[in-house]
DNA sequence: CATGAATGAGTATTCATTCAT
DNA sequence: TATGAATGAATACTCATTCAT
């Protein structure tokens, strides 16, 4: 029968992952606000409300807190984001949701960030840009290809490389409002518009994938560009 | 009759903007290898060969160096970039050609290093996003928006929104090669490879511009994702 | 009964009010020696035995810690020296003894390092020169206009206007010893010079306002200017 | 007959000595705004309105450079304050006059400022405080106290030591004016407070030195210090 | 295990001085 | 002689990291 752990030395995990947990939410908040090199472990551990000394206890060095933070954010809050994409009557009802809610996603706060922090430190840190694509994009456009492949099984639609077709969806919804949004441009973000994307993009997808479909259809009111 | 002056002597000191595009030069290397934050003046002055007080002599801070730095990139390097784009014999060869031509340029080194420090500069630099994005992105879409009206009006094409429609093309050329390449991921970036993501594009988007089309034909050799 | 607290022990971390003191005593080192823009926060640091990462631990900048060790002066140190004038037994015996008493502490290292200081920085931190005049020369002749309104009252002087009368006292207690140091020129400040001065002005002010008072008196040993 | 010296090479001293007393009154208004320490040489270039090159042709340094300039301030233009200094009818309207004066006098800009910076580089520049002490308070005391002494043996005035004695007025006309300006405390200097100063100084000094006075008169209305 | 004082190499920037033109 | 570009050491200040408590 083995020993009681002494009470003075917790080797139980409880209060070290929570104090953990503590420092990666504190930590993101800064690193969201200011990037890697503009958040200083200073800020951090004053806005986790730990000591300095606490964090290296935790975490070797910035970098390495850095990156339990990115592992974090893409593995356990980005994927929550893809559980919504539900089972529509009609293909087109169904890219259209699929069309908004990828550009929900990608203009979200958290994705923003992820992707201007992966985007400028992803020299420093290959590993990241990986985990994030892994478990965000390359995962939407696995789904997307697994749906695209069984629509074409049942003759619904006609995509003879689904990966790729996913792709060309996946990147079409980051079309005008996405891609501002990445450098912070001016844009209309509101969910008209975004509707509005969504129904061209689903267009132009079905337009080439979906079987025998008749003459593509024109959007019905054109949108100035700002 | 007096002689012309030599076309080659600027009236401003020689030695003054050959130094000024000496420090750029140097300074356009460290900040494309370590971006804004990372790159300090020290190391820019020994990567361009001069003293540390000559950096100042020259440019009044840090930001003004780099803000200089990014609109001679913007300014002077990428509208180059555009004059390639002829005129084909047909709509389709021309798209294909444009969308060569564009993922060539937006994975090329200078457009992607642009592109990365703009992107996390941003929120700091909020000028540069502007700049940038109107002597790029949006003078590809304007010219292509241009073009795709003139060829509506001869009956060619049918696009009822062209800045939407050549929105759509400009993100629609960033699939898979650009949006890898913008995280280091590796990708194959082959000529055979642009050529066909430059095809399945054109096709996506004749398949819903052109007028009085035929049933969409299939991509002929599909390929797998790395 | 409860053991009362060591009187040693602070409440506030020993070690920090401690280390402030010794940052404060050796910045007054290089102060004093080489004012406040000649001073460097790296001198300071060793001067005080501490790394400059340290110094910024206790003081916010430069000015803050020139200001902290100019108010420290002002008001730990400047004040101890008005506690010594006491009451002698006649007006005159008690006018002699202020003005050695002011003439020695004008020309302490302390009043003549303070007076340097302030002067040459009352542009920069217009604060400090308004705390040390209240303080230091306008507690000083406040507590004498008090002290000429009790002599007026009770009918031994007659000042009318005994705030005057007191700057004017101040004043005449600089001659020729504190004006001279103020300049680091050489003069004989030994006490047989100083009882000189300190006889030669209480003997002017008498002769102004003493009540009823005779033919003002002739120095007995004229003193040769340096 | 000797050759006309080469135009191009001027060993006449003219435009040199021209060119010197531009750059000193250039010099002048930079160190006057803002000091020894706070003064740069790229500044008194361009307030001189020559190159930073030329400044060196005339001057080894910036130490030799501001001794220059307070040695003109204290040689040339110093002197001409006292050239005011007549005789009145009365000894009473003389002091009163010669008060008055000093008051302005040290009260002007000049000298404030020459007061400061050499309180505040007598350490570094004690050659400085030397000359300014001979050609501007030494002179004045000497002039009084010939004057004095002329008065002594007229017999209107009674003044056994009369350098001390000048010396005592001298310091006596610093009193609440001067002596606050010189911190750059707000103080009252308009016409009517000085005057008001310089008779108090005036009635001192005679109440003490006047041969044979009658009882002090106290001063008409009291001033409230501000 | 938690703390936060201490460190010192690092940062952007300034400036007296030199020197080729 | 006059210039001003170039220099590099110095400045105030920051921050990731360590370690005694």
């Amino acid at each position: 029968m083995p020993a009681a752990p002494p009470p003075t030395a917790p080797d139980l995990p409880g209060a070290s992952a929570a104090k953990r947990q503590q420092i990666l939410e504190g930590a993101g908040r800064i690193f969201a606000a200011h990037g890697y090199e503009g958040a200083s472990m200073s800020q951090i551990a004053r806005g986790a409300g730990v000591s300095k000394g606490t964090l290296y206890n935790y975490f070797d060095s910035k970098a390495t807190l850095f990156a339990a933070f990115i592992q974090q954010c893409a593995c356990e809050k980005l994927p929550r984001l893809f559980e919504t994409i539900g089972e529509e009557r009609t293909p087109e009802d169904t890219l259209v949701g699929i069309a908004t809610a990828m550009i929900h996603l990608t203009t979200s706060p958290l994705s923003l960030m992820l992707n201007r922090i992966i985007v400028s430190e992803a020299a420093t840190f290959p590993h990241l840009a990986e985990t994030f694509w892994q478990v965000g994009p390359q995962k939407a456009i696995g789904i997307l290809a697994d749906w695209l492949t069984a629509r074409t099984r049942e003759g619904t639609l006609t995509v003879p490389d689904p990966v790729l077709a996913a792709e060309l969806f996946y990147t079409l919804c980051q079309t005008r409002i996405t891609g501002r949004k990445r450098m912070q441009l001016p844009v209309d973000s509101d969910p008209d518009h975004i509707a509005l994307i969504a129904r061209a993009v689903t267009r132009m997808f079905l337009n080439t994938f979906q079987t025998g479909k008749g003459p593509p259809v024109p959007e019905p009111h054109p949108h100035v560009t700002a």
